[in-house]
DNA sequence: CACAAATGCTACACATGTTAAGTAATTCAG
DNA sequence: CTGAATTACTTAACATGTGTAGCATTTGTG
């Protein structure tokens, strides 16, 4: 991740926060406990970035009206923005670590950290 | 890392303390600088980190006499006493993850994630 | 020897993982 | 319907990673 934390450090945005951007872009309105779920964080921290986010008005939130306890959050125009600009670059960062490790390679060591996560959470 | 996080948590220790207590108790009398390198750490966060065990008295610090800028750190009775009483539990668990992978995938996986690193970061 | 550059650490600021509490809103049993 | 769980988040506290500065000490060079 060191050269995509590289390419985001230029656009103001950490790694995680990119990942929770893309995740809403990419999901549409969606709550923070789906988020979460999606972006493999736990709720206290995507808090934090979802305030952060807000801030930077990269995102728009409002209570769910059905259940006021739920928030609905959303990607706003500037967020959009964030990702056209920075999305294809970051793709190309991860084929290219792909490619110089070898397509099988690399497939290999996601199976095998998968794996590692089934057995060290059996739930 | 998870269940050893639990064992240590017990002994009032972090993961990353536990493994600098390890590098300074294997490796005798040492500066932070290679303490850095061993542990895989930044020399911040390995600040911090020593000043946490100094303060537990289970490490003890001295300037080194031939280059002031230098530091000399040892493990203390009480450190040496930690890591008898955790280390045995913690490399079961370790071999434990091992044998539930399977010993071949298992090696794999650390070469791949080798691997990774040295794609990474070239210099 | 004097001074600039390098070295070894430390201090700070910011972001996150993690655990434990706390709050507001909803659901459910009696 | 009312009080006890439950749910969805937020806050707080602590430890660490990371980048940037700063300080003291050494080294290298003229």
């Amino acid at each position: 991740m060191g050269p995509i934390r590289s390419l985001l450090s230029g656009a103001g945005l950490t790694e995680q926060q990119w990942r929770v951007l893309r995740v809403v872009q990419e999901s549409g309105p969606i709550d923070p406990t789906q988020i979460a779920d999606k972006a493999c964080l736990l709720l206290p921290s995507l808090t934090r970035i979802l305030q952060k986010l807000e801030e930077k008005q990269l995102i728009s939130r409002e209570r769910d009206k059905e259940d006021r306890r739920r928030q609905v959050v959303q990607i706003a125009v500037a967020g959009e923005k964030v990702i056209a600009d920075n999305l294809e670059a970051s793709l190309e960062l991860m084929e290219q670590t792909r490619l110089k490790m070898g397509a099988e390679r690399y497939e290999a060591l996601l199976d095998l950290l998968n794996e590692l996560d089934q057995i060290e959470m059996p739930e």
